[in-house]
DNA sequence: ATAAAAAAGGGGATATTTCCCCTTGTCACA
DNA sequence: TGTGACAAGGGGAAATATCCCCTTTTTTAT
């Protein structure tokens, strides 16, 4: 016989101290074993390229990571592998990438203070039935259906102009970083006033922080 | 024999992930046992007083908690308790946090992603020999001791200016709000201009979120 | 194929911010 | 009793930021 009947399961997360010590807890379940660990999506990815035919019932995704970061890497697995089962590990509760990592595909979100009994819930109720939500995100989903969501899409283009209406550059200074025109800068900045509802920089460096496109 | 021949390990973390997981990690070293594990500042502190005469080898004290904090819980054992060892754990490494950590009397400063075996050893190395530094910690040190840290104080009044400057009113409005006159909290804006060594009102935000005065 | 957006840039005006140098009164303190 | 620090306020100018209305070129969608 080739495979034993415990099933197998993925960590990528480049917490090398939790992954292992998760690996650990989930052996101590029994019904499981973790077959690889890897520390950022892009070895991951490289992984699931290499062994296509490899045995994978779950895989633990840690959205925080260097590199090639857990919503990139769900995408990914969204188009070149919709079969593999993900749950999302995460620390923060932040609303936007726990949507996004959902509509992308994950079957389910845990933030990492959760507890070992309900992670293993999780694991196997993601195993067995598809998906497992907490309340939580349940919440999210039900207020996001129900909410009128005008998302802000923002172009590559101004994010990097945020990124540098997060400084101290006059935006001549930041025109000339950027190789435009002041005058297109001008056009990016009132653009911006409009879509985000703000009047001032001051207004769209606040924005910046709180949708973390900038960190202090 | 009424103690056994094990290092005694506490861990405090809000995770419980990660928490129950690194007790298995540890006590796959071997050498030591996890005796406690506590969720927050406030509870492992309940504990310490009600528990004066615990044998307490090494306390791993997590920085971002809810409730009372690392740095909270770090101050609090400096002041009752300076005989036990901590080494404190966390995802990022802010320079801030680092050098209060240290300077209130952790023996170590880890950050989450370190390997198992660092993490062994960090321990190992603490327990004998009474401090682990990794090189990105010693190197915040020496920084440290080496820049003359000329520390800013604000006056109430700058507080309550610099907290206006953060949203999208205007100098005038400031001042009308704060009844000043404009030229009055033109001199504020120079005078923290030149203290902050800043240039703009941008790098008036930006400092003010990064020391905390406001909040996004 | 063509109309509609979007991206890049411009003119010119007004408001705000930033800067430098100045006056007045108050309060501590040596 | 003077002196120096400091808070409050001012004049005036230059630099920046904000606003509104415009052209040209490229993309996108139907």
């Amino acid at each position: 016989m080739k495979t034993n009947s415990k099933n197998k399961i993925l960590i990528v997360d480049d917490h090398l101290l939790f992954s292992q010590s998760l690996e650990l807890l989930i052996k101590s379940f029994g019904d499981y074993e973790v077959t690889e660990r890897f520390e950022n999506g892009k070895v991951f990815i490289d992984y699931i390229e290499e062994n296509k035919s490899a045995e994978i019932d779950l895989i633990l995704l840690d959205v925080n990571m260097p590199v090639l970061d857990g919503l990139s890497t769900m995408k990914w697995l969204k188009d070149y592998r919709p079969d593999l089962k993900v749950i999302a590990l995460s620390v923060n509760d932040d609303e936007e990438i726990i949507i996004k990592m959902i509509t992308n595909g994950a079957k389910g979100y845990l933030l990492k203070d959760t507890s070992p009994e309900i992670f293993k819930e999780a694991i196997e109720c993601v195993i067995e039935k598809g998906f497992y939500f907490t309340e939580l995100v349940s919440g999210m989903l039900i207020n996001k259906v129900n909410s009128s969501d005008k998302k802000i899409n923002l172009k590559e283009k101004e994010i990097v102009f945020i990124k540098h209406a997060c400084t101290e550059m006059t935006y001549k200074e930041i025109a000339s970083e950027m190789c435009l025109s002041p005058k297109t800068i001008d056009g990016y900045r009132e653009s911006l006033f409009d879509k985000l509802e703000i009047k001032t920089r001051i207004g769209l460096v606040l924005y910046a922080i709180k949708h973390k496109i900038v960190f202090v």
